[in-house]
RNA sequence: GCGGUCAUCGUCUAACGGUUAAGACAUCGGUUUGUGGUACCGAGAAUCUGGGUCCGACUCCCAGUGACCGCCCCA
């Protein structure tokens, strides 16, 4: 007993020690910010799929898949050179063949790539397209922020009327209901065209530099970078200030106002209940007119944003496509299975088989293989344990997995053409005619699911 | 990218600068050969990695790695 544990510490340590040229150490952990999604979590993600595509298919959006690997240029040009993603987030590298690429960091620049790539400007507008994947961001990985996280996204081109991007607030509401999320927030803003956003960042900034002295370190470096940030500070003093700041909404341009005023009137008809978040600025540079982010609802501050997205009509025109309209969002699966779990919101459950086959001998053995597929076709889903060889043993299994049926076939049963079927329940079993088999299972679920209805 | 907390069987927990690192759940096997649930018996299974201090480290120190928390930011 003791003998085997000591040999096996030797070995461990000697391994490295006896090794002259250089081993590198098999690591058996997932890298840093990945995860595994592992059995018991699939039924969330299963969920999260049937609920996505079927909206998708519901409002008219085709799907689409791009590579997870892009020109590194691609991102840098759509995301924006001083964005935090572009700045410290992409997983970079250079291919063998010289080229620089990157993992993608968000699903919106490759799709627009395609759009353009495959000249779908011809097709008929509104253009819908829906997309998922892992999505990859270097940053420092906590709960719900991973640096590979999965999106299901949702894009709309080559229309510029608010309708559409209250459609597309509607179909991020229908899915966080669908899931069984019941509180959320929406909120909106609109931060107009590159126009009158210019010159209300140029609004902004005099402000803040007349209360410069009011604000915080960070907020005084804010200004530099991103003035709009300062309006999002939590230091009290900031805050103060930023309650007084001019905000975009009011300094919109007439399209972009009529615009934002006319998607306000489409929610409120929809009875979707919005906030309108002035301080919404959104990371990506290329977004224009409508930003929305959706947030998780309750309590206690703790903010975490599921999904979001907003309007990028320029976006198509500066990759040197066809000057087209387009609007989408994303969300965080992971995001949203925390949410899920958190409210007790229900999870796919793909149907248990309610019968299980034991074997008993060489040559049942050698059936039951068969007997399990014939089965199977015609719509009976079985359990087994086919490499168990006492009946104690498979019963206990089947027990346990709480089937209620187990079919037993033995020497005896193999020889007249019978299978034994015990009901799990009240422990009585008969036994019946292979080519009679199909009906009576079929007939005795039938009977138990009476019994377990009322239940 | 910055600051902080943590790290023991598959999971949840225990222990001490010193004999064999303990328990529960789970897993596997058994309690007479063709019948499950309960009970009983048994088995396998861990001190994240690498250094250092020490006669002796799971325990103390340093580094790495990872998870988590707060920023930054986002999904």
């Amino acid at each position: 007993m003791v003998k085997p544990k000591k040999t096996k510490k030797l070995t461990k340590k000697k391994l490295p020690i006896k090794a002259e040229e250089p081993v590198e150490p098999l690591i058996l952990q997932t890298i840093r910010g990945m995860k595994d999604i592992l059995p018991e979590n699939q039924p969330y993600w299963e969920q999260i799929r049937r609920v996505s595509e079927r909206l998708a298919r519901d409002y008219g959006f085709s799907r689409i898949d791009t590579p997870i690997v892009e020109y590194t240029n691609l991102f840098v040009r759509n995301i924006g050179k001083g964005t935090d993603i572009v700045e410290k987030e992409m997983y970079s590298f250079v291919t063998r063949g010289g080229d620089k690429v990157t993992l993608r960091p968000e699903l919106t620049a490759g799709i627009c790539r395609a759009f353009i790539q495959h000249g779908m400007h011809l097709m008929p507008k509104p253009l819908k397209l829906f997309s998922t994947g892992p999505v990859y961001r270097y940053d420092r990985p906590q709960e719900g922020r991973y640096r590979e996280h999965f999106q299901i996204n949702y894009d709309a081109f080559g229309e510029e009327d608010s309708i559409l991007d209250a459609q597309v607030i509607q179909i991020a509401h229908r899915i966080i209901q669908n899931l069984g999320i019941k509180s959320i927030q929406i909120q909106v803003n609109s931060i107009g065209c590159p126009t009158c956003r210019r010159d209300y960042i140029e609004l902004l900034t005099n402000y803040l530099e007349s209360k410069k002295n009011k604000l915080c370190q960070d907020c005084k470096r804010r200004m530099e970078v991103n003035p709009l940030r300062v309006l999002d500070c939590k230091e009290d003093k900031c805050m103060q200030v930023a309650a007084s700041a001019p905000q975009s909404v009011d300094h919109l341009c007439e399209e972009c106002r009529v615009h934002f005023k006319s998607l306000l009137e489409y929610l409120d008809e929809l009875d979707l209940p919005y906030i309108i978040n002035p301080r919404l600025v959104r990371g990506l540079d290329y977004y224009t007119k409508t930003v929305f982010e959706i947030w998780s609802g309750l309590e206690n501050g703790k903010k975490n944003a599921l999904g979001g997205g907003g309007r990028y009509d320029r976006l198509i025109k500066m990759m040197g496509g066809e000057d087209t309209p387009a609007i989408g969002f994303a969300f965080g699966i992971e995001r949203l299975i925390l949410e899920m779990k958190k409210v007790q919101a229900k999870p796919y459950r793909p149907a248990r088989p309610k019968v299980f086959l034991a074997q008993l001998g060489n040559l049942a053995k050698r059936k039951s293989l068969k007997l399990f597929s014939e089965l199977e076709k015609n719509g009976i889903l079985l359990a087994e344990s086919f490499g168990r060889g006492s009946l104690k043993s498979q019963l206990k299994v089947a027990n346990k997995l709480g089937v209620e049926l187990t079919l037993i076939l033995g020497q005896k049963e193999t020889l007249d053409g019978t299978v034994i079927v015990k009901n799990m329940t009240t422990g009585v079993q008969e036994t019946v005619a292979a080519d009679k088999l199909v009906d009576t299972i079929k007939k005795k679920l039938k009977a138990d699911n009476v019994v377990t209805y009322h239940n």
